[in-house]
DNA sequence: GAGTGGTCTAGACCACAAA
DNA sequence: TTGTGGTCTAGACCACTCC
């Protein structure tokens, strides 16, 4: 392994781990000059890579910091469905069904172990439905959860801002609404709805699976790309 | 701009626009040098970055060559059904089941421009059909395709194998099948089912417009990231 | 064996923004 | 004003791999 990649992966451990956090100022090229016995030009390589990957922002004079997680709504993005609704000028309203708490995990299939707190609620945009969300989050990655009110804060704006995450999978596909479905979104049984699957980890420990269901009609994922990943 | 960035668009340009074509040579890296008047330095970090964006391939002793574009099957990417059957251990299968050309593009919402190649067809697995596809070639942009026999060559894995692409669109949501998608698909009407539009352009003149629609039971879209483009 | 890319050094000048 | 990151140079050694 190169001595660059040396200096960058061992950056993002520490940013990863939540040893610099967000806003956090990293050391000057000419600390980690010193700290690694090298020129400047590797450490240079080493942040630039990290800059280009977005672990960090670069400001002269002032140096280079670790960056805030950005927030978007794109098909390979955990969205908060707030900023989206928002975004397009509607107010958003998030409503709790239910909540409880079970201390071993019953769904073998999501993933968690130990305690976990499910909830469902729904999402609104000017007071239309336009999405039912049941969530599970593992209390022993996110204990923090634990003391949380979720009546008026959706659990995805809440997780977003206050639990970090290294990895994410997304499951598409199109389901028929169910009875329960139907009512919250105000649909015909069976009609035609979008299902959005997410698992989040963070270090290889799940911190939350979570199943939104929305209305085919009212609903879209967009993805913009390039070949090669260009 | 700096001296590296310029290099660097000078070479990508060169092969996105099909001058340097996958599998060429371009010039060593002390060539670029005597051509750009700069230091090794400079140049090597300007093919860094396109190899890193995946435009290049770089090989010790032999040069660095356009790469060839790879085959994937996620979200992000433009799949080749058949490739993603066969990779399942399942016999692939396409039927053409209309064709006609258009000299003017009718439809102003999928962006074409002059002459239409439309074509609508079904995908099958092992003899199942699961998915149905409407599909618009841009014969401005892609005059090969005239020629082409679309009865049993799936338009999609002819078009990846011959024409460059260099941006795309997906638009994923669910809508019930109608009349003519729940026969060809063996579903009732109104069943749930994925749709899956695309848009591909090639130096921003459309390529192609396909809309694709899957029973929501037997197909799903899936999507592995991690936060910040890490 | 010869020549490529991969990496690193020590130094330099500059633009820019924070103090 | 000052010190940061941004960029570039000229040179070096190395590992790999194709001839």
């Amino acid at each position: 392994m190169s001595l660059d990649a040396r200096i960058r992966a061992d950056i993002e451990a520490r940013i990863r781990s939540g040893e610099w956090r967000p806003g956090d100022r990293i050391p000057f090229e000419h600390e980690l000059t010193a700290t690694y016995g090298c020129s400047r030009a590797t450490v240079s390589k080493a942040l630039g890579a990290l800059a280009r990957a977005g672990f960090i922002e670069r400001r002269r004079r002032a140096g280079s910091f670790v960056a805030h997680p950005p927030i978007h709504a794109t098909v390979l993005d955990v969205p908060d469905l707030r900023a989206v609704v928002e975004a397009r000028g509607e107010a958003y309203r998030w409503a709790l069904i239910a909540q409880h708490r079970r201390d071993r995990a019953d769904l073998a299939d999501i993933g968690a172990i130990g305690p976990v707190l499910a909830l469902t609620g729904l999402h609104r945009a000017d007071d239309a439905p336009f999405g039912v969300e049941q969530r599970w989050i593992a209390l022993g990655t996110a204990p923090e959860a634990a003391a949380q009110d979720f009546s008026t804060v959706a659990p995805g704006s809440w997780l977003l801002a206050h639990v970090p995450w290294s990895d994410a999978r997304h499951r598409i596909s199109a389901i028929g609404a169910d009875a329960d479905q139907a009512i919250a979104l105000d649909l015909a049984p069976g009609e035609a709805c979008l299902q959005l699957e997410r698992w989040t980890w963070r270090s290889g420990a799940l911190v939350t699976y979570v199943r939104q269901v929305f209305p085919g009609t009212r609903y879209d994922l967009v993805a913009e790309f390039k070949p090669f990943g260009a």
